[in-house]
DNA sequence: AATTGACTTAAACAAATGTTTAAAACAAAA
DNA sequence: TTTTGTTTTAAACATTTGTTTAAGTCAATT
């Protein structure tokens, strides 16, 4: 057994820095010597593994919008399902995940401002939302005309109301206007209450 | 007449290039000779008029939130409009303001991520809303008995549906999901569906 | 015309940052 | 034990980046 099997650690240890501290300050605003620092580790030992810090992000970054959206699929494709089922999969599934990493979508989203050269691995993942038979389902409600506005709406207002909260808590929580503990209420609430919302506005 | 006064130029030239430049990118992947280019000025220039790359993102930041708040408080203190007259004015000036630009959002968001110092010029304006009459009459939605959840959850709703949209608006158009015309379409659309979602959710 | 004071420029500086190098440490194989 | 190939380390390198400097330009004032 050679070193390299014994030791996951070291790789491993500086892809969990990586994804930490890239979370926390975004791309631009991380140094190499920030990751090695996080994770107690030779400087040069990132290049020695990732052969250079946008590779390395590039990694972090694919493997977790996979993770996000390999969660997502299974839902969205599922032809046994309602809407409403589907919505209140999405909701909860998504809002766990949330919880566990706060900052994720301040992640992605700084990442949609100065990476236009990292969005492929979106985009793609994207289509692969926008074609899923949960759309074709929303589609259909236009056709049969409970809806007359444009599907997409129901999407955009869907994860608007997911990712908003947690977009704005670093706002709430400084100026107090919340406390970690309301926030985390306030979220769980929200849990039963977008899908209710959601079938309000799509007279279901 | 000295030359400052003629100038209004060069000053006022650098912010706008700062303006563009830093909304594009952000704080930490832009550089004080982007700014410089951008403007088509010496390098120089820019600690000349504002002694350093932080002070002149604090003004700027400290502006465009100024501009920002000053067209909602009006909106949200005046105690002789209702809730939905005073949702439909929020919803219209605040897409307004985005689709003039497209990209603040994105820019806001972005500095919510890695600039906690930054965060007091936002704070403050959002103690300013929470304080707001507009919250007050909400607070007494759930008094009567209208809505059995947290008020803030309005605001959360409002003004994730407004924002959402441009945070995936880069997204939507690299993908192909959306032209520029039909994106401009849609948001147009939901500036008066919005409004009637939020009706609907709120028992109106 | 000479002077003043604000503005502009090119060059330089110091610090930070991504990356590479060359040697050392180390564990398994011969 | 010696050898081999991988991993780790400290140092160095080349750029980039924010900032400063010192000289130059220019228009208004004296």
């Amino acid at each position: 057994m050679t070193k390299a099997n014994i030791d996951i650690s070291t790789e491993e240890k500086l892809k969990e820095a990586a994804r930490v501290v890239f979370t926390r300050k975004g791309f631009a605003a991380t140094t190499v010597r920030d990751i090695a620092a996080e994770a107690n580790i030779n400087l040069a030992l990132v290049n020695y593994y990732f052969r250079s810090k946008e590779k390395l992000f590039d990694l972090i970054m694919a493997e977790t919008i996979q993770k996000l959206f390999e969660k997502i699929r299974p839902i969205i494709y599922d032809e046994t399902t309602s809407i409403t089922e589907k919505i209140e999969s999405i909701v909860d599934h998504y809002l766990e995940l949330l919880i566990a990493n706060p900052d994720f979508p301040l992640f992605i989203v700084n990442e949609l401002l100065s990476g236009a050269k990292r969005l492929p691995i979106m985009t793609d993942n994207g289509k692969m939302f926008l074609n899923s038979y949960f759309v074709k389902q929303l589609g259909a409600l236009r056709m049969e005309g409970k809806i007359n506005f444009h599907p997409v709406n129901i999407i955009m207002n869907m994860i608007g109301m997911i990712i908003f909260p947690f977009l704005a808590r670093p706002l709430l929580l400084k100026s107090g206007a919340l406390g970690e503990s309301e926030f985390r209420a306030i979220v769980e609430e929200r849990k039963k209450l977008i899908p209710l919302w959601l079938t309000q506005i799509t007279n279901l």
